[in-house]
DNA sequence: GTCTATACTCTGATAGAC
DNA sequence: GTCTATCAGAGTATAGAC
């Protein structure tokens, strides 16, 4: 639960800036994390094992504890590499910017992150559907703040009539669910289409259609 | 992965229709069920020990294997329960109704599900967040059949002009994804408005105006 | 830095008394 | 039908040689 003092940290797992590493290094914590982000979003946070994920990662499982101080720490890694970038789409989102093309772009780059990084979106959503027990600082503290500043600059839209009137914040849901669904539920739409299909297929155009008739004025 | 034949069950965890039992037996079979619903679909099928779910039901780890198999075979009952009912909303959607105003049923039926059984809806979510291997053939041979009939239902709808032109797979995905949304990232939800507020609050209005905009001609 | 061997804990499942 | 006691296996983590 408690975050250590970065102070005493030496250890390996916690280059925080500037613990210095050989290249051999780099290159395992890049392999373990690699692996573990496979292992942890495929079978969740119990049914990951480190035997897997060393065997995914090419390394014998004590060889894995010396980079690591255990399977919660890899864990928490994880997160913590994830989250930086989970919400770089909604900063990204520009208040001064078309509001129409605004919005359809936070789409855009959702639907890409779906398609780019989909073990991660699995990742995050395996920590949701368990409650977020390890990301609730994050989802409070960091999440909410960046919501309820984007929802304000898109409930101003929709006052000034720029867009259609529309709860900001289920707006926002609305984007999340619909983008990320392809990545999260990606077994079933591919055992509904059909192996063969890619399940993205036409998703782009999809919801560009769907959110340019939902958000014209 | 294979299903027994019935014919040779008469063990208490197969009450295929006609086994007898009496009322405690069935009062401790759904007390398991339902302590069985509560953890597995808050830890997944691994983070779920027969220590907790037996705690959960008020009984001991011995008794509740004399009413099922095993935790596998708990899991299963659990799922097979689940997935009669799970795809009932499409199933109502019917061919000869107002096209909009059948789809705005759908939406306010699965909408309902999520308020109603939201347990379910995340066991059901973990499943296919973990590639659905315990779900397979139920997905292929049950629900993707339905899907491609009430698609070609949405086709002529749209091909009528009755509805906006619209893809009817990713229409139909869509409507999962929103309205499952709001019971899956429940945990999401509620931490960005507020723990005071009902996560599900506006969200009936938010998906009718929604869809109603999306599906005008 | 990496490995083999092993300690220790948790968990699913069974035996057998009542 | 239900319980106490217990086993066997899996899983995390450590010791210590190399």
């Amino acid at each position: 639960m408690a975050v250590e003092a970065p102070s005493q940290s030496n250890a390996p797992d916690t280059p925080d800036g500037q613990t210095p590493q050989s290249r051999i290094q780099q290159r395992n914590r890049r392999r373990i994390l690699d692996a573990s982000l496979e292992v942890f979003s495929t079978h969740g946070y119990r049914g990951a094992t480190l035997d897997r994920i060393a065997r995914a990662a090419g390394l014998s499982k004590p060889n894995l504890l010396y980079y690591f101080e255990g399977k919660e720490a890899i864990h928490r890694a994880l997160l913590t590499d994830l989250l930086e970038t989970w919400i770089a789409p909604l900063r990204d989102l520009d208040p001064e910017g078309e509001p129409c093309a605004e919005l359809l772009g936070y789409v855009r780059r959702k639907l890409e992150m779906s398609r780019q990084y989909p073990r991660e979106s699995r990742l995050f959503a395996g920590e949701i559907l368990q409650g977020a027990p390890r990301m609730e600082r994050f989802l409070r503290e960091v999440l909410r703040p960046l919501v309820d500043d984007r929802a304000a600059v898109i409930r101003r839209w929709a006052d000034q009539g720029r867009i259609a009137p529309v709860d900001p914040h289920h707006l926002i849901f609305s984007i999340w669910a619909l983008t990320q669904h392809y990545a999260d539920f990606e077994a079933q739409i591919r055992m509904i289409r059909g192996d063969g299909v890619d399940p993205l297929e036409g998703a782009e155009a999809h919801l560009e259609q769907h959110f340019r008739r939902l958000l014209a004025p």
